[in-house]
DNA sequence: AGTATTTACGAACGCTCGCTATCTATACTG
DNA sequence: CAGTATAGATAGCGAGCGTTCGTAAATACT
């Protein structure tokens, strides 16, 4: 009754089919400008179907009309261009940890027009709600976005996060952090739609996304905490909800989780903590060693690589252990997810070759097919940027009108 | 140039994502057979529009037209119903294994035409190929289908299947099997699509749609050997082709896989012939036990899990051992998954509660999330099953025009 | 038994949309 | 300055969907 039901199919939902099939096209060429000829190349459809959809984007400020400046130098009447006008919808992304609050502002188009990070020595929950209001607003001035403008936001929380409700489940070092509702907070601030994930998950997004194609990536987050993000032909696997969750593998044979603690038990056994005690007391044991003169009782997680990278045989064979137990946890997961390629980020990944190649040696024994195993280019940026890349697709994702039938079962 | 290219957007196209609309809506309801008020209310299409479908729709013999006779008993004029005419795409599934081989013919809307399962004491590969073709003639002969009827067949094989060129890479009892093209052979019988995989995949498709509904499912084949399929969201995720390997899985701290192995650690330690070996030198040790008295070198897999059942202490405690190898080697991949539901089938599975419980104490200490543990309700079928629904799945792609956009990227 | 009512099928009309074909505009080349 | 090649704008045609109306076939009531 009164109104047509939306998702039938009329002639006017082809139209907006086909629109949003432009509008793809456009995207899809990121920020390079297109000529209307090549539009009509790229969609299959007629020149004047793609002109009326250009105009109707034009109009909605979708698309912005470049003027034929350019270094063309062709033949015959110079083509209009297009690109998608990004500023029409701006995504935010937030990146909270404990000890530092990242938020980044991009284009529409997946170009980045801000990125703001502070770092603080642990804040309380209240402190860490201010802190991210302020980041929010000096990256918001820094893009010369106003915060109305935002179409979406998306937050990385560690811990198990609940997509629906938006809670945080398991935390770690932040007290009083799973009583928070952030999405509530920050939709105060900006006004648009606004997500929380997991923060190894996003990462994940983000160097899925750059590394392109399709395939299963397995993407470690590597620090204090072990965490892991799944992403499956460009979509991200949440399982129920908490999927990844590596840190909690039983590495001994008589290993029980509890969930109540802060640290499962291979990041007891591999976190970059673990990793630092382990090197200390190898130097303890070997006070000769290369291991021992870089620094007794300070001994930090990266003197341990460095020492390692020099050929210290201690440094080596704690190395040697690390890449083990992680090898021996991630094994398992390898064989029945039988991933494209395994990304290891995180603070740890700063290790290098030396951490890398010990555990690609330790994987090739215990693993099938052998996943290609790498580092994350992307470095602490990551999971910042796959917030924004999610808020981004979130954008997409409300915004065209996919052609998908509704299913009314 | 020449003739348009396909997947342009004119209104042709609408038509045929109007009609596949329609088609999909009756294939939703299966075997019910549905009225067209029904279909107008479930597409939101109208009246004319769904009729002129239907119409189409029958003259192409997708559907068949029901006549008003049933017990409808409302008012007014009685609605003609239509449902889909399952003959017009019968589709075949094949299950290959060393003892045994199962064909399934099956309607378009699902329903089991027939089923033929023919057991023998190991074949050749070459033997193997005559009793394939044998039973699968029988099996159409049963279903009074036509073999140049078939609109798509699909094979089960053990080992890892390479999805492209149809070969069987990893294989186990049967020597010769992985020379063999089983795809050109099926097809030399049957000239239509011919799709390969792994048996574990497709049993754990046929257990998805057994269940029902989103979300991810583990399923294993536990028997000689150990496979789990996984299925999320409905579709099956392969990785590189050789997902779901458990039987790999390391268990002792110094395992090492070997791929020329016919068995990987996991399945000598918990597969059905090391379950009866723990069994036969358990009732070596205690003469007294009830597990002796059931029959000391005779002593098989069922046997133990029979007298465990009895309370048998003896036998308890290999169940327990034969659990928490189990949970131990699958906990990592369930804390990385983060499953829905883990269901078991193949022959252990017939063991029942007495397992189950077992399994589900030690995974308890073992995960976060902890995903309900099934048994598999299609038994013996589950891997034809799958096979069926997989090949109706590529008919169903195939013959409808998907409404999805071309992405000429 | 005849009539009223209810339900669903069938046909005609008007609308929107996309495709083909044609015409116009622009800039470079000889 | 004319010619040509490329690209944008416009008109006519066909196809499909949705709305509205009329009609057929049952059941319920008098």
């Amino acid at each position: 009754m009164s109104k047509g039901t939306v998702g039938g199919g009329g002639t006017t939902m082809l139209r907006r089919i086909n629109v949003a099939s432009v509008l793809d096209a456009v995207r899809r060429s990121a920020p390079a400008p297109l000529r209307v000829a090549e539009l009509v190349e790229r969609t299959g459809l007629a020149r004047p179907t793609v002109a009326q959809a250009v105009d109707e984007l034009l109009d909605a400020g979708w698309l912005q009309q470049h003027g034929p400046d350019s270094a063309d130098r062709s033949l015959g009447r110079p083509a209009i261009r297009v690109s998608l006008r990004g500023r029409a919808a701006p995504v935010l992304g937030l990146d909270v940890g404990p000890h530092r609050v990242t938020v980044g502002v991009s284009d529409l188009a997946g170009r980045k027009l801000s990125l703001v990070r502070r770092s603080g020595p642990g804040w309380t929950a209240q402190e860490l709600l201010g802190v991210i209001g302020e980041v929010i607003t000096e990256a918001l001035a820094e893009a010369e976005v106003p915060a109305e403008d935002v179409a979406a936001a998306v937050a990385a929380s560690p811990g198990i996060v609940d997509e629906h409700t938006g809670r945080v489940q398991l935390v770690p070092s932040v007290p009083g952090w799973s009583a928070i509702d952030l999405i509530k907070h920050v939709r105060g601030l900006l006004d648009c739609p606004v997500m929380l994930d997991n923060d190894a998950n996003l990462a994940a997004l983000a160097i899925a996304a750059a590394r392109g194609g399709t395939g299963t990536l397995l993407a470690v987050q590597w620090g204090e905490r072990l965490g892991a993000g799944i992403v499956i032909d460009g979509r991200l696997h949440r399982g129920t909800g908490a999927a990844g969750e590596i840190g909690f593998i039983a590495t001994g044979p008589d290993d029980v989780i509890n969930p109540e603690d802060s640290r499962g038990p291979l990041e007891r056994a591999v976190g970059s903590e673990a990793i630092a005690a382990l090197g200390r007391q190898a130097a303890l044991d070997h006070p000769e060693s290369r291991l021992a003169e870089l620094g007794g009782d300070q001994l930090d997680t990266a003197d341990v690589f460095a020492a390692a990278a020099d050929r210290d045989p201690v440094a080596q064979a704690v190395v040697q252990q690390v890449a083990r137990s992680f090898a021996r946890a991630l094994a398992p997961s390898i064989l029945v997810l039988d991933p494209t390629a395994v990304v290891i980020g995180g603070g740890v990944a700063r290790a290098g070759a030396v951490l890398l190649d010990a555990i690609s040696d330790q994987l090739r024994l215990l693993t099938l097919n052998h996943p290609k195993l790498e580092l994350s280019a992307l470095a602490e940026d990551a999971v910042v940027t796959g917030a924004m890349r999610m808020a981004l697709d979130e954008v997409w994702q409300r915004k065209l009108p996919t052609p998908a039938m509704t299913s009314t079962t």
